[in-house]
DNA sequence: CTGAAAGCGCTAACAC
DNA sequence: GTGTTAGCGCTTTCAG
């Protein structure tokens, strides 16, 4: 409120706000002297210049926003410290919005911030994004935008993504080779480009596998964990000699285990997993889960990294629509069998 | 950039910036028509208004700023949800940051918000912080501060925590009562205000169970993780026969599992574990672990509601020196030998 | 009920 | 090398 601002300075020092101005920002037609003068006077009464009358005059205002979809979550949390690890050092504030899945409050997200709030848009839309009008008006307002993981093709700009295809294809092929006869594949959303990619990864690792498909060995889950562990009970129920279960998202593979001890059954005898999961410790569950790890911090810094080139260059281009795939791990543990 | 402004607006209507302002801002002194006018022109453009510009003038920015010491971490994870949740429906902004437990970046950070970026700042500091000056520069600022879980006694503000003593030496009595005679207490830092009360808490619980404390039961470890397993690795290799472990942090009982599989001894038989965590799932890991969870999610609200009402009042009081405590709550599993 | 004008704090032409 | 002035987009006196 009553913070220290360059008129402030300037009266103290006998200037004008503007040659405080330029000697705080090293103008090279200040003379050192004053420089130091004004520098030292602005240190010692701790003087921070208003980011908003700077963001105002400047037209920009070194800020990022971030969208994802879930925070309590360890993809999310590596992929925002990859970002932050970039962009901090050249100044850059994250705000950080959850859109809690709602494709509402990801609109309402995405309205406040084409007006100047933010310099550039990182965002993993949520797993009902099907209609894209919002993020198109994002796009055409010129704010860059660059999406990751939960990725919207239709728009022409800069994606990072991980080989989700060929993760679900070599994760559904390593339970054949397990001895699966029968995989089921849990899912949250399949119209989400991740859940659709690793869908199809799946399917063509059974055909290939020679397994023949059935429509109900596609369980879509819900946001209701309780829900979700009874559904998946009930096809543990089933007792189907040879079964497996891929997992799409970490907090279903969860559900399993907790499905698994509720059905009473033995895993991976009589069940075997593989999940897609950036838990930090998969070895000590009961028993060890193979995952499929995502490069998240990488994916996080590589977004943060084209941005930054795009902002801090003199002539920004527009960002180039390109996909980016950076390739998740396979570990195989205990679940699945070996 | 070319994005639509009031004036641009006002020239469409054939009215003044004024007007549409007011207008918009639902003011008693413009007239419904005009008013309609105004509001279908603003909504068929796709008018916001510029945040900073509004910023510059009402000198406040309907924006929050969160400090944590690490992002991948579902406590804090959970406690931002409750902020959110509560700031998001008025409309406010959240500025998250990372000091990464290093109190130069909490420094670096903290001076960044002093001058109107932020209309208050939420916080839980680091590891490290034992010097407070910056904080008190925040506070004498006048910028609304609250403190979370990690707090700073000096500063006399609102502060949220959990019951660290108490939880710490319930933790401590139930190891003692499962048997134990000898407990280590596995620690990041004794000067922090947590690590502080729950240090105290284990030294009450081992002096009320008749245990005699001796110095080297208190490991404190760092931030490498490879270096906490070696060294509760060590600890474990002993061979001590009723010992007990208190983890008060999560990735200390998660590098007990690690050491506990490489000196290949059994837990809860020969190891009995408890640990302060916000998991969510330990029933799963192997053995189930028993926890201590705070109550994250209100933590983040309470500092939330606290903060709205302060915000939004109309002759805003400085925030009450006192300390709220919500209980944490501590779930017996088998790691700890029940 | 509406308009004109000032100013939030900063920077960048434009003077000299 | 330094000062004067204008203006970023908005709200809010003050006029009428």
């Amino acid at each position: 409120m009553s913070a220290i601002n360059i008129k402030h300075l300037a009266e103290l020092l006998k200037l004008s706000p503007s040659t405080v101005s330029r000697a705080l920002n090293d103008s090279f037609e200040i003379s050192d002297g004053t420089k130091k003068r004004v520098k030292a006077l602005a240190k010692e009464l701790g003087y921070q210049p208003n980011p908003y009358a700077r963001s105002l005059r400047g037209q920009k205002s070194t800020t990022i926003a971030v969208i994802i979809p879930e925070r309590v979550n360890n993809f999310f949390g590596q992929v925002i410290e990859g970002i932050e690890d970039v962009t901090q050092p050249h100044g850059y504030h994250l705000l950080v919005y959850n859109s809690q899945e709602d494709v509402e409050v990801e609109k309402t997200i995405v309205s406040n911030l084409i007006n100047g709030r933010v310099d550039a848009i990182v965002m993993s839309v949520t797993n009902q994004t099907s209609n894209f009008d919002h993020l198109n008006r994002i796009h055409a307002s010129g704010v860059p935008l660059v999406f990751f993981d939960r990725v919207c093709a239709e728009i022409p700009t800069t994606k990072f993504i991980t080989n989700d295809y060929e993760s679900a294809y070599l994760g559904t092929k390593q339970l054949i080779e397990s001895g699966c006869s029968k995989i089921v594949f849990l899912v949250l959303s399949k119209e989400v480009s991740t859940g659709k990619e690793r869908l199809r990864g799946y399917l063509d690792a059974l055909k290939d596998g020679g397994l023949t498909f059935e429509e109900n060995w596609i369980l879509t889950c819900s946001e209701k964990e309780d829900e979700n562990i009874e559904r998946i009970s009930e096809v543990l129920a089933e007792g189907y000699s040879g079964l497996g279960i891929l997992a799409s998202i970490e907090k279903l593979a969860v559900s399993t285990y907790y499905a698994v001890r509720k059905v009473g059954i033995k895993m991976p005898d009589q069940v075997k997993v593989i999940s897609f999961s950036n838990m930090k410790f998969p070895e000590i569950l009961d028993p060890p889960l193979s995952i499929i790890s995502q490069p998240a911090y990488e994916i996080g810094s590589s977004c943060a990294k084209i941005l930054m080139d795009h902002l801090l260059s003199d002539k920004p281009q527009t960002l180039e629509d390109k996909t980016v795939t950076l390739p998740s791990k396979l570990s195989i543990r205990k679940s699945s069998g070996n």
